[in-house]
DNA sequence: CTAATAGTGTCTGTTAGACACTATCTA
DNA sequence: TAGATAGTGTCTAACAGACACTATTAG
């Protein structure tokens, strides 16, 4: 095997030795963070919260796009794998570890940055609810979770829009796109272009609208058939709040008896029950990372 | 807008005149080709063909991994899109344009490749059946078509496993390895490992089996929710040619009148038959790419 | 007891799966 | 008419959706 030499009667090793590589121009390569967390809300009248999906966004402290607001990331260190970049730049920015990371896509389009040539994978990370502190890096000047929505507004052949609302918990900003995404000839989804919304006063940097369309695409896909919506939860949590949830990420409300049978399988009963609550108190679950086992198959 | 400055009182314009990207070292990006087609095979005693599903691979000319089987691929260029260079290395090899290419996964560990730092994005290409010659690139000794397998060997907590076969026409090359998928503790995939067979002969180079067997994955996930088989049809075709195509994908049989319940729906008629047959003949039908809308939804 | 929320039982309509049947061509 | 494949009808079990009901706490 060591023996194999090639036309100009190299081993691999010599071969590997005497390489080196081309000259030409190579691209930056970054990774870009969809970080999501879901956070309590207390609406009127009631005691249990709902939950509202947040996304991590920061303002971009230089040019381009200065004071605009963009998804987080940063870039590939040469001896550093893409996972581990994504890892690393998450950690800066949210100080967790060990949390659902996902790949997402790469974005390849030559002119994404006027500065210079920058492929970019994104990751979707899911945080679990409760009081994260953003860190603003070097690029921001802060960094801030913004309440996401995603509506379908319509479908005709080959199209289908969304509009996107993106806003800061003061509403000092709020961010609204529309969406437009293309279907080719075999019912394929091909192309999507983002148009900002007259009534907007801020904005997503470079192509980022696009990127937190399919995020969320991805995510609402997801939750419908593995168990990734449990990465936005505690470890420990009643099943009203595993519902409000879903609810939130497919952006319909759900019936309480049919969201248990679903959502029964997957998890494990605790001791425990809320405390000191003025009504039924609510037994906490986990969920049951054997459960594709007991149902078998899937 | 254009007036506003930053830190160093630069407008966005004078920002980017200025602007040189930093001397640090970059990657060199790749996109590999997994391209995919449907055979027709005579099973002996019958008339009607079965289809095989076949993978295009290339024998390495060069070291590393001379002589070896790998997926086709090529440098993206600095001024070509991630997806331009997509297609233009599937017209190379194929001679084919406008078929169903999508982004399959980005390939980011240090080293993938023992030359240098290569960061590689894979795409899914379903070419329709039918003789097509692939062509051999510079550092191809051979482009061949491959029969692929993959069955599912096991599953226990956290761990999916899975056999996967290569074989060349002739039987000249044939490669098997052991694909391992792992799980974390919320259920979502999260690293897989490869191994080769004792049995086998051949290999696949650098970290190929491992994107054959996501390209795989995908596909039979797609094909049950989705109609990306139809890119592997002609324009028009029978339904037992498009039932034949699905049990490839799928890797079971399926029941006739319960897959024709299920497709209809997304087919129209034409006008012609299959002809000289010597049984009854068998209606062609073509995609419809407006099915959505009759079912409205989804 | 009431308000509030947790949790269950059950009917219905739709769909997936299995299978058996009928139809139409050539030789 | 036989052989081969195309194409249909229908039963059943499982599941999703809708809704109404019961249970348990604090005050």
């Amino acid at each position: 095997m060591e023996e194999l030499r090639n036309r100009d009667g190299l081993t691999e090793k010599e071969f590997l030795a005497k390489y080196r590589p081309g000259n030409y121009e190579r691209p930056s390569v970054t990774v870009d963070m969809l970080v999501f967390t879901v956070e309590d809300v207390r609406p009127p009248g009631r005691s249990v919260p709902d939950k509202v999906l947040k996304l991590l966004l920061i303002r971009r402290k230089n040019h381009p796009f200065m004071n605009q607001w963009a998804i987080p990331g940063g870039f590939v260190n040469i001896d550093e794998s893409v996972d581990a970049a994504a890892a690393r730049e998450l950690k800066e920015e949210t100080s967790v570890e060990d949390v659902y990371l996902e790949q997402l896509y790469t974005w390849g389009e030559v002119n994404r940055d006027p500065r210079m040539r920058v492929i970019s994978t994104s990751y979707l990370a899911l945080v679990p609810g409760e009081g994260l502190k953003p860190r603003a890096g070097d690029d921001a000047a802060e960094a801030v979770w913004f309440t996401v929505r995603r509506e379908q507004q319509e479908e005709t052949e080959g199209l289908k829009t969304w509009n996107l609302f993106l806003e800061s918990r003061d509403r000092s900003a709020e961010i609204r796109y529309r969406v437009t995404e293309h279907f080719t000839k075999n019912g394929v989804l091909m192309a999507e272009e983002t148009q900002l919304l007259p009534e907007t006063r801020d904005r997503l940097a470079f192509d980022h609208a696009k990127i937190v369309n399919l995020a969320l695409e991805r995510l609402r896909n997801k939750v419908e058939y593995t168990p990734i919506a449990f990465n936005l939860l505690p470890e420990e949590f009643t099943l009203t709040e595993a519902q409000k949830v879903y609810e939130t990420l497919l952006g319909r409300p759900l019936f309480k008896a049919n969201f248990r049978k679903k959502i029964l399988p997957m998890v494990v009963e605790t001791e425990k029950k809320t405390e000191n609550v003025r009504h039924r108190p609510s037994q906490y679950y986990r969920f049951d990372p054997d459960w594709r086992k007991k149902n078998e198959g899937f």
